[in-house]
DNA sequence: CTGAAAGCGCTTACAG
DNA sequence: CTGAAAGCGCTTACAG
């Protein structure tokens, strides 16, 4: 009757056995009831949903991962939260994975890949039940890490090459193709293209710009403006500077990110160089603010809600032990025409 | 000898207890070496230490979480990603926090008190070793939660009026109060608070507004500009033209956040409205682009970084049962007079 | 300062 | 379809 005598840790937690015993079954058969694992007898889910309902149990997740060996969160790895970019795919995943029970784990790598095999490794020993990564590129190390856990991991921000891999993103260079397309559609001859930061995905844009202007016999390799530091409006108002200095000519500049091309912007209003009529300007991603610039920036608008939203969807499956029916989703992109092209 | 007949769950991870057997002690005994908990001979831990060391020993956070009843994990509830401000507060908290061999949790409220009730309950269930929340606002229900859960919390961004509780961060009062002094001493009169969200935080910049004016006799209820929507590049611009047609002698406007008033500079710049001769148009929270706004945007800088950083070796100090030497810091604020103002 | 025992609250693996 | 037993890898509480 009394407890007091043994060494009991009473944390007062509603447990799996307290279930059991209001459901009038055993503690095995509640807990595969309420995870929806093997059948169950109808008539006992109930009962033990009910009880469980009635009792207010939630499960301990630390003794789920435990047992299972196998976590209640997802991680996410991604270079910044200070590019919007991946503030929008972040909150996507969240709103997906909150209702199905899985807390979000952000790591940040900065772009560095040291960085992200160090996370890599962290996150790993909390067990995560499942990966989000951004993107394909990253150190040998890294790749084994992931490709020895068991985790399953879906990549994000690019289209998938190889099989096996799954993926959820939009063909990077397409989009770099096309925004350059409508440069030449527009008129536009000397095409500067502007890139920071240069991860992978920059260097596909670029790749679009190249392939396009390759397609008119128009690729100049000296329009290649190429920065290591990371994108901002300051830096984008430095490269408009620099362009127009070097190349007087150039009556186009892409800049890989908007926040670059509204730095430019901005520094043309400084300098009184006329967008669009003397140089047009567009940019990356349709971040805030690029519809209110004077004038409103031209860009590619990237699907990363929908993005984060698919890729979460997708690992919820793979988690669950099914095959995606499309392993490789590509959702594609979209050029918007505004006033500054 | 075999194992093969048990019914081993063989993990293959290295256990306290390879590590107990390799240093000839018992588990317990590595287990506090490691942890530094309560005295171990010396010349035992070293044993321990190299042991650990030499096998890659790292302890299971969910076997620890499940022992302890605490887990290896500090939640922080921000009210959006979206707003700068807390994306450089949460990159401070993270990179305190990870040395410390903390993993952060972001919880995301969307200025909701429901929301963020329900986060919390959610974050108490993995039992968080810590917890870091914005402000003091919100519903007796979470507040009632924070306490009885006897997590350690830390409030940060606003300073505290309470005894007992825990913060870093500035008045935000105050500093709404100096940004109007300096319009006032720039000789502006007629001078505007827009403001969006209307959080706490906001209105209590409001209150330093109004402060500043009644002070010198010219407070108007009739320039307080309330707007419930989240504050963005967007709706400064409409604020603008909305003040400007309502009020049309305003000869300053103080917004209540940075893209706000970037917003209405560049709406400023389509209207042909002289900043700052005609108008004086601040900010508040220094976000990026200010400064390369035209004219640069005059602003107050918040020391989110260092709050973030602050709050989190508070809650370590917490964490390891130590009571704080200033329960609530106040780390101050910056004015940064530019071009607009 | 050190340890043997029990327990944290689940799930796996085996049986029936 | 259901269950008794064992185990996941730690730490707590009690003793000495």
């Amino acid at each position: 009757m009394s407890d007091s005598r043994s060494r009991r840790r009473a944390t007062g937690r509603t447990t799996l056995a307290d279930v059991a015993q209001a459901a009038g079954v055993s503690p095995i058969t509640v807990s595969r009831a309420l995870r929806g694992e093997r059948a169950v007898d109808p008539a006992l889910v109930a009962r033990v949903q009910e009880a469980a309902q009635r009792l207010g149990y939630v499960p301990d997740p630390a003794a789920r991962a435990l047992a299972s060996q196998r976590g209640t969160h997802v991680a996410v790895l991604i270079p910044l939260l200070s590019n919007a970019l991946f503030v929008d795919l972040i909150e996507a995943v969240q709103r997906a994975l909150r209702p199905a029970g899985y807390q979000t784990l952000i790591g940040i790598t900065h772009y560095d890949e040291s960085e992200e095999e160090q996370l890599l490794r962290e996150q790993l020993l909390h067990r995560p039940a499942g990966l989000i990564v951004t993107g394909f590129e990253r150190s040998a190390a890294a790749r084994a890490l992931i490709a020895g856990s068991g985790v399953p991991c879906v990549h994000v921000m690019e289209t998938s090459t190889q099989p096996g891999q799954y993926s959820v993103g939009f063909s990077q260079q397409d989009a770099g193709r096309a925004l350059t397309e409508h440069l030449l559609a527009q008129g536009r001859r000397r095409i500067a293209f502007a890139g920071a930061q240069l991860d992978a995905r920059v260097m596909q844009r670029l790749q679009g710009w190249r392939q396009a202007l390759q397609a008119v016999g128009g690729h100049d390799p000296r329009l290649e403006f190429l920065h290591p530091a990371p994108s901002s409006i300051a830096l984008g108002g430095q490269m408009l500077e620099q362009i127009l200095a070097f190349r007087p000519a150039v009556d186009a500049i892409f800049f890989c990110n908007d926040d670059l091309a509204q730095g430019a912007l901005l520094a043309a209003l400084r300098l009184k160089v006329a967008v669009p009529r003397r140089l047009a300007i567009v940019g990356f991603n349709d971040l805030t603010g690029s519809e209110h610039m004077l004038p409103p920036l031209t860009t590619v608008r990237t699907p990363r809600a929908a993005i984060g939203e698919a890729a979460a969807r997708m690992l919820l499956g793979l988690i669950r032990g099914e095959a995606p029916a499309t392993p490789g989703v590509d959702l594609g992109y979209e050029l918007v025409v505004r006033g500054s092209s």
